[in-house]
DNA sequence: CTAAAGGCTGTTGATTGGCG
DNA sequence: CGCCAATCAACAGCCTTTAG
């Protein structure tokens, strides 16, 4: 097989692909993406006669390289180690000879600023993975245990019990097929596996210290119900969780549990202690993590950029770590999750989402800079890592960052390996405490930098469909009940069809996010103490302070002052951009000449003048091209400027101080209705109802 | 009829303790 | 520190019911 497809090759065709500079069979399988490709290049090659055998040689050479999935692996190394042979060459810059040298040293020097991105004292390096990730084996520890299991239930099994009711001939469990039983778990990784298994040692030591008369295979209900009452102490969800896992060992390997008696239970509201959730990072975190960016340099740089992209991403500490940064757009950083958490159909799909940099968003706060750009430099530090990276690893956007021994908060070397969690963590506490925290420190961990995005949506009294999006439609994340009302009741992610189908998720999100923070360092300016402290600690900028400067519904934007960035970002989330050409005399006769008009309006009440249409989606989109009447000719303004006070009058039951200088008879009322035009006649109609409204309430 | 909400289930993620 | 196991928290999928 392997040397028939080469015969299928005619010479001219080896000396063509010889030229392509193809080496390998790999390189030949990833020439095309297609059969038509391949047989298109052969005809290009003049070797038009031979093609159709290059095509059948080819997809034979692209089958077997399929098959192996290692060669994919060896493709991207070769890939890599050439772009590493060759990096990029920077962009010389043209510099006159003309110039004074002394305005070339400035030059100069401003090139080596400029290329200052706070990462040269990053020391990167070299990846060395510790242990490899284990395949999912058929032959695994815990696969032995389970048939292990088996072999000890015996003839309690339910499933050999039904194996001896169709009558096939076992004289013991263990004589049963090892594959047969273990059939049942292909689907499951080992990791899936030890969850049971714990489960199922946790009830056997239970019930050999508590009650050794209970049998251990065929337990009797009670004593069953009182070891999972036992777990239940543990937490809100145990019980549930080791009900679980036993109901997955009755229906798996058919250990006889009599856990439907115990549904109820297990399945009930949470029990035990209530549920405690990280704290939240204070406004001025925030604030005091973007100040010590602007000064920091070298690894703890690092590190404070790692805090940031999880302080406004709202991600998961996991997804961050299995992601890769795609592309920049100037005010978001986008990068892509290899695996969601959300299920499709069995399937944990990929998703994209966001961190805002936060140009121009930040004006007006002391010490900061407008755009204080949390990402520069990590494009430069990616690059020196990626070419380290093995190919076929998992990506990582935080970069172990090791310990000095100088200090307790002492950073060394950035690792080209992904950081763990828990070294994360006590990272993240250590900055903590150098900015001021304290023993206060120990309450804080990843989720306190999840939680602020979406504490701040719950603050700013987000819809939930924006809400979601906060999270990139993973979740509704937890909102702190800082906001009191509106708060986000329902935990599950909900999916409307629109966005559902969408694949533009992630860049509403972005948007929302951008609009989020705009709003929040637009309050953070205004709420700052004043004086500022002299010790900046979590107090001095709390939520609660940031209350104080919530924007308000009532409140017009504009008149709240706004940051102008600010202003644009909240009339993207608020409003949406109708992209409009202008051009007011042209809108009748636009230059295209391809202009959208809707038929609709009743006949005879559409105005018949010559060119005014009902539509004009053009310029108005899907109102009509005329404004409704607003006001109205004597006697009937009355009802309009009761119309404008109805509200209070509603409000403070004063209907009986309302004066109208409407006509009496019905003959004055038709003779004022008469000088009415259409529209007027309709603001008239629609005023009423609004009054008879008001009035029946 | 469709979309959404809610109940039931099954799975993944976070956190901590402990060991080398 | 680095890793693993144990344990709990909390999610998403699937199905049924309900609103409109």
């Amino acid at each position: 097989m392997a040397e028939q497809w080469a015969r299928l090759i005619s010479d001219d065709i080896w000396r063509a692909l010889t030229a392509t500079g193809v080496e390998s069979a790999e390189d030949l399988a990833y020439l095309f993406v297609s059969e038509d490709e391949a047989r298109e290049w052969a005809v290009l090659q003049q070797c038009s006669h031979s093609a159709d055998n290059f095509v059948a040689a080819w997809s034979i050479v692209r089958r077997l390289v399929d098959e192996d999935r290692t060669v994919v692996d060896r493709v991207l190394a070769s890939e890599l180690a050439r772009r590493r042979a060759t990096p990029k060459a920077r962009p010389v810059r043209a510099v006159s000879s003309s110039a004074p040298p002394e305005q070339l040293f400035k030059k100069r020097r401003a090139a080596v600023t400029d290329s200052v991105t706070g990462l040269e004292g990053v020391r990167v390096l070299d990846y060395a993975p510790s242990s490899s990730v284990g395949l999912n084996l058929p032959v695994s520890r815990e696969r032995d245990r389970l048939w292990k299991l088996w072999v000890r239930s015996g003839s309690d099994n339910l499933r050999y019990q039904a194996l001896l009711q169709d009558g096939t001939l076992v004289s013991n469990a263990s004589e049963c097929p090892l594959a047969w039983v273990l059939s049942k778990f292909e689907k499951f990784s080992d990791d899936q596996l030890k969850a049971p298994l714990r489960a199922w040692d946790r009830w056997e030591a239970w019930q050999a210290a508590t009650c050794p008369q209970a049998n251990l295979f065929r337990p009797d209900a009670i004593s069953l119900f009182q070891f999972i009452e036992q777990v239940a102490g543990g937490g809100p969800t145990a019980a549930r969780s080791v009900w679980h896992q036993l109901q997955f060992l009755r229906d798996r390997l058919g250990l006889n549990l009599p856990l439907a008696d115990l549904k109820e239970f297990g399945m009930g509201k949470a029990r035990g202690q209530s549920v405690t959730q990280a704290r939240v990072v204070e406004p001025a975190f925030v604030i005091g993590l973007l100040f010590a960016l602007a000064r920091a340099a070298g690894p703890g740089r690092v590190l404070l950029q790692s805090i940031c992209a999880a302080l406004f991403s709202c991600i998961r500490w996991r997804h961050l770590q299995r992601s890769y940064f795609t592309h920049e757009d100037g005010t978001l950083l986008h990068a892509h999750c290899i695996q969601g958490k959300r299920r499709v159909q069995g399937v944990r799909p990929p998703y994209s989402w966001t961190v805002p940099l936060l140009t121009g968003l930040c004006g007006g706060l002391p010490g900061l800079e407008p755009s204080p750009d949390w990402a520069r430099g990590l494009q430069e530090l990616f690059a020196d890592l990626a070419p380290r990276i093995p190919p076929g690893t998992q990506p990582f956007l935080v970069p172990r960052i090791q310990r000095a021994d100088e200090g307790l908060w002492a950073l060394g070397a950035v690792a080209c390996r992904p950081m763990g969690f828990r070294a994360f963590t006590e990272a993240f506490r250590g900055v903590l405490v150098q900015f001021g925290e304290g023993s206060d420190a120990e309450t804080f961990t990843f989720n306190s930098l999840r939680r602020f995005m979406a504490t701040l949506a719950n603050f700013l009294h987000l819809d939930p469909q924006q809400a979601q999006a906060i999270g990139h439609w993973q979740e509704i994340p937890h909102g702190a009940p800082v906001g009191g009302s509106g708060a986000l009741a329902s935990m599950r992610a909900r999916f409307p069809m629109a966005e559902r189908y969408s694949g533009v998720r992630h860049q509403v999100a972005g948007r929302v996010q951008l609009a989020c923070l705009a709003i929040f360092f637009d309050m953070a300016r205004r709420a700052l103490p004043d004086p500022l402290p002299r010790r900046w600690h979590s107090s001095s900028l709390t939520w609660a302070m940031l209350e104080r400067a919530r924007p308000t519904a009532e409140v017009e934007f504009e008149t709240m002052r706004h940051s102008p960035q600010a202003l644009d970002e909240v009339s993207h989330l608020l409003i949406g951009s109708l992209n409009v050409a202008l051009t007011e005399d042209g809108s009748s006769e636009s230059p295209s000449g391809r202009k959208l008009c809707l038929t609709g309006g009743r006949q005879n009440s559409r105005p018949d003048v010559a060119g005014n249409t009902w539509w004009n989606v053009d310029v108005r989109g899907f109102l009509p091209s005329m404004d409704p009447v607003k006001t109205l000719p004597p006697p009937w303004d009355a009802v309009i400027s009761l119309c404008e006070i109805l509200p209070s009058v509603t409000i403070q039951r004063s209907w009986t101080h309302v004066v109208l200088d409407l006509p009496s008879t019905m003959d004055g009322v038709n003779e004022a209705l008469e000088e009415l035009t259409e529209g007027e006649l309709e603001c008239l109609h629609s005023a009423l109802g609004y009054v008879c409204l008001a009035y029946e309430f």
